[in-house]
DNA sequence: GTGAAAGCGCTAACAC
DNA sequence: GTGTTAGCGCTTTCAC
């Protein structure tokens, strides 16, 4: 692997017989050249070999293309889905993007900014939960020109531009699904200290309330997280009251694979004896029953950030903090049915 | 968001009152210095909140710190847990890694390569499967110096370090427990064209012959690609048979949820009249029954790669190409039990 | 131990 | 339209 010679746009300009400031206007496809110079360049630089070095540009422009994304784990695919929309429409305009996994660690976070930091990253997304080191990291990040987006991560940051979806309304609808099945007696499974859980809750209300329906309290439990242990331990106590709800609302898709586990642990069949919807709809689909949930569309949502976070670096945006919400739709499969009577 | 005055290394020196040079040492910590000069010159950083610039740097020291990683896409979880385990030891020495979706188009391959030359990265890992640009691009990194590693990818290019699984072994494992389970008429979905696919159906057969058991080969079926359509596809054209198998080996997990929805469909209920195995078990465990398969473990296969390539990078390797298997368990879940008689 | 100075490869005034 | 030249911010001889 004898590293070869790199070439240089100083060997092509030589090479083309101009100056390297033709080389470079050619190449970069501005500035005035005389197609003539311009096709004995590009011609120069295909037979050397040539390859741009955005390095250097880089260092001279103040322009790096890059931006960073932080989140908690890659391996999560709710994340990658948000990662894939993000590189689609950066790699569309130039961008290219660096993704880091937090693990929702403050150590982490800060090495993570950092590292943005000193690449120069033009923009930074993050995806994460609440931990101080994000908070400081968006805080810093700003205070050094690097615009931050929010997109589905911790809204008790600084005043960002954020992507987050309509939990609210998507849980609505699930709920008026339930409702219109005939359910009346819904159990709920949110967690603890999460905004997101409560805003689905409220939506889940709304619905009741139109309705007229009663929420049992004692239907709705708290868990600590959006794993599938939390689900299984959430249906598990769910289960144990006086009276078994016709239907669960679990605010997670892992959540949901918790319930699945427990009620057939209970032999306790879905949907017949009872409905039960989820979120994020992951792999909703291949589950056994097909789970009934409100789709978070997380590629739009990359999409969207990444929107957002490069019209703030290409160009002047006058307003201070936007936001995007996109629909969460109900996508109604085999998990939900009438109740039996 | 006025992007305030980016502080270099010349603030710091001339805050701390020494040349830019030992401030370079200093922030460095190479070199020559004295523990005052050393002590004044991080103070200065701190006060000025200074941030040392990479792409400067990189320019100077030829030295980048970037990895470009090239998959078929970020949102199918099997890459993404190679993507972790990548991200993972590059970032623990200090590297970032670019990541690249080109859904295994040609074009696309072409331009993510164009920019990781552009951008200087030091070496790059593909987990993408074979098509022409793949294959020059490999050799065009190969010529301009950078290393490539292929993780689980192509192995049609260039002798390059390669990190895959054993699937002859893993395979040989999933039959032999079929074996044990008493089945003898078992079905197979391998992938057409599919190097890795011949080496899983190699491991079967080895397996087979040492017990002496016949390969029907009507119920070994060939399909077009590994996904969950041509999983359903094969299986009900296994189903059209005359005889049914007592089980089927798909290799994919993919393949193995279509197995499982034609077999819903059929009213063929799993493990009672059918066993089924897949390879993959990304989410094997949630399905219904939980599915019996070869795992591949993405994590340390990602973590491999990494580990080879960045070996390249540092070190002066010897060896032309390299190659790293790893061990493919057997995870026996539900999905398989002896047949009924 | 420390500093002066050259230069990594490129772009962008500015002069011609 | 083209060339000269001065840096971008940093590291690294080499002399002191």
């Amino acid at each position: 692997m004898a590293k070869k010679e790199i070439v240089t746009i100083k060997d092509v300009a030589r090479e083309a017989g101009v100056s390297v400031a033709t080389a470079s206007r050619a190449l970069g496809g501005y500035g005035y050249v005389s197609k003539e110079a311009k096709s004995r360049v590009l011609e120069a630089a295909r037979k050397l070999g040539y390859n741009h070095n955005l390095v250097a540009k880089s260092l001279r422009t103040r322009k790096t293309y890059t931006l960073g994304y932080l989140l908690p784990d890659i391996a999560n695919p709710f994340y990658a889905g948000i990662a894939r929309g993000i590189q689609d429409v950066a790699f569309e305009q130039g961008y290219s993007v660096i993704i880091c996994n937090n693990d929702n660690d403050i150590t982490k976070t800060e090495r993570f900014l950092k590292m943005f930091i000193r690449n120069r990253v033009e923009g930074i997304i993050y995806s994460a939960p609440f931990n101080q080191a994000l908070k400081e990291m968006a805080e810093t990040a700003i205070a050094n020109g690097i615009p931050v987006v929010n997109c589905y991560g911790s809204t008790r940051v600084a005043a960002l531009d954020t992507v987050t979806g309509d939990a609210e309304g998507g849980c609505y609808k699930a709920v008026r699904h339930l409702l219109e099945l005939g359910h009346r007696k819904i159990g709920f499974l949110k967690v603890r200290g999460s905004g997101i859980s409560k805003r689905r809750f409220a939506g889940c209300k709304r619905a009741l309330e139109e309705a007229g329906v009663e929420i049992f309290p004692e239907l709705v439990v708290e868990v600590s997280d959006y794993s599938q242990a939390s689900g299984y331990l959430g249906a598990k106590m769910l289960f144990a009251r006086k009276e078994l709800p016709t239907a669960v609302f679990a605010f997670s898709e892992q959540l949901a694979i918790g319930v699945l586990k427990a009620a057939r642990e209970n032999s306790i069949s879905i949907p017949e004896r009872l409905s039960l919807i989820g979120v994020d709809d992951v792999i909703g689909e291949v589950l056994e029953p097909p789970l009934t949930s409100v789709k978070i569309p997380t590629y739009e949502a990359g999409k969207a950030a990444a929107t957002l976070l490069l019209e703030r670096i290409e160009k002047q945006i006058e307003e201070n903090s936007r936001e995007v919400v996109l629909e969460e739709k109900l996508i109604v499969r085999e998990s939900t049915k009438a109740p039996e009577r």
